[in-house]
DNA sequence: AATACCTACAACCGCCAAACA
DNA sequence: TTGTTTGGCGGTTGTAGGTAT
């Protein structure tokens, strides 16, 4: 059975030939698609419209990304996939290039089995209840994530000491699916739900204090009203601590950051996933940070356009917990049960976190043995 | 060399919602 | 308001090339 498009012509199926392709091509490029249906009819072709749009949207349009997903496509998929589900083409917008297609063949032949492999359940990416530890790799346990920045932000800091200065390309903000953002974490009696749904999306947490605060940075919102934005502007999240700010984002949360425009010192997680349906679990801000950013000294101002940016940034370098693994490790129980997190149902993958280690030891010089802390971490786990 | 099996990926199918008549 | 068309999406299947036996 063919689509509504197919059944008043005789169509032809199968894999497109390359003078097809030529057809196609030369017919979209010269004219654009307009209406799919016509299009075959248009470009002489034996095809239905359907099978025309797909061709040139999956293989033709010029502006796709060819090749092998890169390591950090992957883990933004896995990390988007987390959130989002199957949502393909929501997946794929965070994927420059490719296709929702792309996506789903990438995710089904490969990403899926590399879970399945850890003993995760692809669907939630939890550790299946039937696998515990014989079918668990090392490398996965059931721990609270560890707070990384997501792997799609890009943080190239200069040290100003040696006056060198670097070009930071902060990765390209996606297109928002939803104006619907929410902070909600139920089993956190500091955040209750922040929803800025029809409001101004550029909300300013509060200021913590970590000496008024037991908990650390944890911001508290309780105080917070959504409806008051008068003061506020530009899209995003900010988070703001007097020394510095630490931002735990959700592994699917792009993370960049900006001065504002009121205030330099303020810097702003923006968080370029959001969900209807399911509650995101970010903007958390406590002690089991694993990097620690000196606010920068000097950031351009940045308009409110979530599109590709160049900085000229000079700043003090990103400096990591010298003692992650035991600052964020040997208390993460207690932690845990101040902030009243649930350890089931957290995933942490300990790959990730020694790439984001070897990273930043590349990037920012010798903090520490990674193979130790890795070590460690896998037997902590 | 022949066959079976595996894998990646292209293409199709069917459903749904929006647009349109 | 209703039926039809169209575009978009996710699930599934088909196909070609590679690998193992």
């Amino acid at each position: 059975m063919g689509h509504h498009c197919c059944t008043k012509q005789k169509v032809k199926r199968g894999l497109w030939s390359p003078e097809e392709d030529e057809k196609l091509s030369s017919y979209i490029t010269t004219h654009g698609h307009g209406c799919w249906s016509s299009v075959p009819k248009q470009a002489d072709l034996q095809r239905c419209g359907k099978s025309c749009r797909l061709r040139w949207i999956n293989y033709l349009r010029p502006d796709l990304r060819r090749g092998s997903f890169t390591a950090h496509e992957e883990r933004v998929i896995v990390d988007v996939h987390r959130i989002l589900g199957n949502r393909w083409a929501q997946i794929a917008k965070y994927l420059p290039g490719r296709t929702d297609n792309e996506v789903k063949n990438f995710w089904n032949s490969c990403i899926k089995k590399k879970l399945i492999a850890q003993g995760l359940d692809p669907t939630t990416h939890n550790l299946k209840s039937s696998s515990t530890s014989t079918n668990a790799s090392s490398s996965t346990t059931t721990v609270p994530v560890l707070p990384i920045l997501a792997s799609s932000c890009s943080i190239t800091p200069a040290d100003n000491t040696t006056t060198t200065s670097s070009t930071k390309h902060l990765s390209q903000f996606p297109e928002t699916p939803s104006p619907l953002f929410t902070i909600n974490n139920s089993n956190r009696n500091t955040i209750k739900s922040l929803d800025i749904n029809h409001h101004p999306s550029f909300l300013t947490l509060p200021l913590t204090n970590h000496a008024d605060n037991a908990h650390g940075t944890a911001p508290n919102l309780h105080d917070y009203n959504p409806a008051d934005q008068s003061n506020n502007i530009g899209g995003f999240v900010s988070f703001k601590d007097e020394t510095h700010f630490t931002v735990v984002p959700s592994l699917t949360d792009n993370i960049n950051f900006r001065t504002s425009s009121l205030n330099s010192s303020l810097c702003h997680a923006i968080f370029s996933s959001s969900s209807l349906d399911r509650p995101a679990d970010v903007g958390i801000l406590d002690e089991c940070s694993t990097w620690e950013v000196p606010l920068p000294a000097s950031m351009k101002e940045i308009n409110n356009g979530a599109s590709v940016l160049e900085q000229q940034v000079h700043e003090d370098p990103i400096v990591p917990k010298t003692n992650f693994v035991d600052a964020n490790l040997d208390n993460l129980d207690q932690k845990c049960q101040d902030f009243d997190i649930p350890l089931i149902g957290w995933n942490f993958d300990l790959d990730l976190v020694e790439t984001e280690l070897m990273n930043c030891e590349a990037e920012f010089g010798d903090y520490g043995d990674v193979s130790a802390v890795m070590e460690q971490l896998q037997w902590e786990c």
